[in-house]
This record gives C-alpha cells, sequence and structure tokens, in this order.
RNA sequence: GCUCGAGUGGUGUAGCCUGGCCUAUCAUGAAGCCCUGUCGAGGCUUCGACCCGGGUUCAAAUCCCGGCUCGGGCGCCA
C-alpha cells in the first residue's frame, strides 16, 4: 500500500508520527501564507495544512495549485489541533500528484449545486465520490450479504443458471434477441424454469442472486430492463412457508442495514422496522381497501395499490390471488379452484415480486398451458422433469434494486443501480 | 403502445404565457491576483450558454411546424 493510514482514521493518537495518505484532492483553501487542503478516500476526509515558510514557496505554489478531484499521495507529520477539523491534520513533507484532474469537473462533487441524474450518470465515476450517492451502495452490499447469510443460515444452495435461453415460449413477453452464432436466442427474464428444474434434480431448496432482462419499453423511476433477481425455490414446501423464507430475509436485510448507521445518515434516512411476522391480506380484501377501483378479476392497476398502501404501511403480502391472474405454473388453491396459491410482495404501493405454491403434476400442468393456448409440446424440455418424481414446490423472486431503493429511501431506482440499463440508456 | 412535459455556459437555473430595454439573470465553476487558521473561507478581475432545421414578424431564447434528445404518468412487467 501507499499509505500508512486512511484518511477517516488520522488520530489524535497519531500525533508526532509520519504518516501517508492516498486519496482525492477535495478542496483548496488558500490563505496566502498557509493553505488548507481537503483529502478524501473512502473512509472520510483529512485535512492537509501548509504552511508557506515550512514547504517552501515553490512547492507552497505547486501544491495549492493541483486541481481538485486529482489523485495524490502525502506523507508527513500527523499534528493535534482543536482548529482542525476532527481535531488533526497533517504537515507534509512530501506532495505527489499521482494523477491529474482535468478541468472543469464533468459535475461538482462538493459543490452546492445539484446535479441532475442523467448528467450524474453520465459522470458515474464522479458522482461516486460523494458519500451521499456511494452510501446506496454500501446499503445494497448490506442488503444482497444479508440475503445470501440468511438463505444459506436456512439451508439453501447458491446456484447460477443460464442466462442465455434458445426459446422465447416460456410464456413471457418482452425478451432481448440475441445472435447465438448461427441461432437466435435471448436473454433470460427470470431463472423460473431452471430453479424448477432443479428442485427435478433434488436440490431441495435452492437461491439465486443474477441478473434479469426485461425488453419492456416502460419509462418509470422503477423499472429497468437489466436488473438483479434474488430467486429461492423450494421443495417439499407451500407458499405459507416460502413467505415466511421471505420475510426473515426481509427482516434480516433490513437488520443489516440498520447497523450501518453511517451510510444511513449520508442517505438522511431512517432505518425501516421490519417486524415479524408482516401482514398479509387477500386479494379480495385488496379489491375492497381499493374502493372501487379495481373489479374482481382485474390486476391490482398503480391506482388501486396506492389506496391499499393508504392502509398497508411498509411490506405486507397479498395472497389467494385469482387463478386467471397467475402464470400457468402457479397451482390453484385446495378449497376453492377461482383462487390460486399465488402471491405477491409489496411496499407500500410498490410490487416487489410475486411467487406461489407451484404446479407439479404434470397433466394439470399440461392442462393448464392448452388453457392460456399455449402448447404443451413447446415447452417439453421444461415438463420433462415433473414426468420422472417432481416434488411439490414453492418459490419466489425479489428484485434487489428495488429492496436497495427502499431501504436507502431513494426515490428511483437508477440511484441504486451503477451503471443502469433503461429504456434509453446503453451506456456508460 | 398511449399520453403529458422539458431542452439556456462545465454544473444548476432566471427569462418564454404577455416577442423589442437580452449586449441573456443569479449561483456554482474555471483562469488570474491579494491574504498565516481555513473548515460553504473572504476580497478583486476575467471567462463561458439560448438542442437542430424550417416558418411567422421590422424584430424570436420567447410564437408556429418538423426533427432529435431526455423526463414523468399510464399500459406492459411468467
Amino acid at each position: 500500500m501507499q499509505y500508512t493510514r486512511k484518511c477517516g482514521e488520522l488520530a489524535s493518537e497519531d500525533n508526532d508520527s509520519t504518516q501517508s495518505l492516498c486519496g482525492w484532492l477535495q478542496d483548496v483553501r488558500n490563505l496566502g501564507g498557509i493553505a488548507f487542503l481537503t483529502l478524501r478516500d473512502r473512509t472520510g476526509l483529512a485535512q492537509i495544512t501548509l504552511l508557506k515558510k515550512k514547504v517552501g514557496e515553490d512547492n507552497f505554489k505547486d501544491w495549492t495549485n493541483i486541481s481538485r478531484e486529482s489523485v495524490i499521495c502525502v506523507e508527513g507529520t500527523v499534528k493535534s489541533n482543536k482548529e482542525a477539523p476532527g481535531g488533526v491534520e497533517i504537515l507534509p513533507d512530501s506532495l505527489t500528484l499521482i494523477n491529474e484532474a482535468k478541468t472543469p469537473l464533468p459535475l461538482g462533487v462538493i459543490d452546492k449545486i445539484d446535479s441532475e441524474i442523467e448528467t450524474r450518470l453520465n459522470a458515474r465515476y464522479m458522482d461516486l465520490r460523494k458519500p451521499e450517492i456511494s452510501a446506496h451502495f454500501k446499503v445494497r452490499a448490506a442488503i444482497s450479504g444479508a440475503v445470501h447469510k440468511q438463505l444459506r443460515l436456512e439451508g439453501f444452495l447458491e446456484i447460477q443458471t443460464p442466462k442465455i435461453i434458445a426459446s422465447a415460449t416460456e410464456g413471457g413477453t418482452g425478451l432481448f434477441p440475441v445472435q447465438y452464432f448461427d441461432k437466435e436466442a435471448y436473454l433470460t427474464q427470470s431463472p423460473q424454469l431452471y430453479k424448477q428444474m432443479a428442485m427435478g434434480g433434488g436440490l431441495e431448496k435452492v437461491y439465486e442472486i443474477g441478473p434479469a432482462f426485461r425488453a419492456e419499453e416502460h419509462n418509470t423511476p422503477r423499472h429497468l430492463n437489466e436488473f438483479t433477481s434474488i430467486d429461492i425455490e423450494q421443495s417439499f414446501s407451500d407458499d405459507n412457508e416460502v413467505m415466511g423464507v421471505m420475510e426473515r430475509v426481509v427482516a434480516a436485510a433490513a437488520e443489516a442495514v440498520s447497523a450501518d448507521i453511517e451510510s444511513l445518515n449520508d442517505l438522511q434516512t431512517p432505518p425501516i422496522d421490519v417486524e415479524l411476522p408482516l401482514p398479509r391480506i387477500t386479494y379480495d380484501e385488496a379489491v375492497d381497501m381499493a374502493k372501487g377501483l379495481v373489479e374482481w378479476g382485474e390486476d391490482l392497476s398503480m391506482e388501486a395499490t396506492r389506496a391499499i398502501s393508504e392502509k398497508m404501511d411498509g411490506f405486507y403480502f397479498i395472497t389467494k390471488w385469482p387463478l386467471q391472474l397467475k402464470p400457468f405454473y402457479i397451482q390453484q388453491d385446495d378449497s376453492d379452484p377461482k383462487y390460486s396459491k399465488g402471491f405477491d410482495f409489496m411496499y407500500k404501493e410498490v410490487e416487489m415480486t410475486s411467487g406461489g405454491q407451484r404446479v407439479h403434476d404434470v397433466a394439470i400442468l399440461e392442462e393448464r398451458l392448452r388453457n392460456q393456448d399455449l402448447n404443451p409440446e413447446d415447452f417439453e424440455h421444461y415438463l420433462s422433469p415433473f414426468r420422472y418424481g417432481m416434488p411439490p414446490h414453492a418459490g419466489w423472486g425479489l428484485g434487489l434494486d428495488r429492496l436497495a431503493m427502499i431501504f436507502s429511501g431513494a426515490s428511483n431506482v437508477r440511484e441504486c443501480v451503477l451503471w443502469p440499463r433503461d429504456r434509453t440508456r446503453m451506456t456508460p
């Protein structure tokens, strides 16, 4: 390492010792005979104090003329001083310009003027230098880490499934075609079918955190065309049990985020308490809450979920959806064939995901496919594992990006994705 | 796919409805100078912009048409 201390770690205990620091030159305040430079790295800020008499005229001039956001390293004596921010500063013997920043900057890191998100995403490398921006990714990493930990604790096996798939006959629309040598292939929308095949393979409890692609031309603060999906599938299980997994995963994520007080402070957002069990309302109850905005049998519009969220604060499940609204692989409810064992997981008005117990009887699957005007023969790769001993199973998929958005208090999912892919953006 | 809105220096904006005093506002920034305790440092000087193309008009940042780019709402989202 080229440094002996991180900027945020410099402490009065280091008084009189020689230390070196590396980072970005955030600011220069030149008062004539004395100058104060602010050095920043991921851990925080440190003040470099230059005395003209001590460093000499030439060094003083050179070092105070380095452009903001250049990368520098300094070595010098640490001094406790109550007038310095944080009570310590470093008086350098040497200062090395490692990489000079061009001027003007594409956006200001510490300026009082906030840039628009478009400008910021175009210069994300600069945007990320602001602690209140990088905090989103610390929160996201805390969530991701907690999810891995919780699922492993519960005995889930991490898997990776293909992202290039051969056919668009899985039932969904909006797939991105890709050229696969001399054939047309697609980017996957979801690991759904592969998770189920893993159940056929006897892996029993699996999870994957990976990319998914949707070729939908939506333009909202919640949608991206490439997103990260947290998916689980569990054998010998039902919709209720996997809802239990979901709430424990979300609670673990909430706890991990709450522990990162520094990031929450940077984001100026409060921690979200998740108290288990999370409320569960049925689709019928949801329709009642929607104040006539939806008819029974219709999907819940944004308008409807907004009305529902007036009564349902925070996270909750909507269960017992009409079978007609759920895909062919979701199981029918035992007590009433009108309903399904599918559920949605919500945060206020935002749909986080859907999940449910799956059909494991191949005859029913074939019938359901035909009912939806799909040809079972086109699904043979998918159906085949169901003919040789498929356990009952249930699962869900949850958008990591949306979860990060909620926990970091962001109003736009793009804030929580380093280099988002939306309808118009493919670069950087 | 439907619909609404927006494009002004490096960044963020004012001005547009009600065309002319716009040689375009303010802030931030950049360049330079002064200053030994700054921490949003301060002071002085300077620099830099009306998305593109048509049209209306004596006159267009401003009104009209087209294009491009972007954003929002809805739809869609196994």
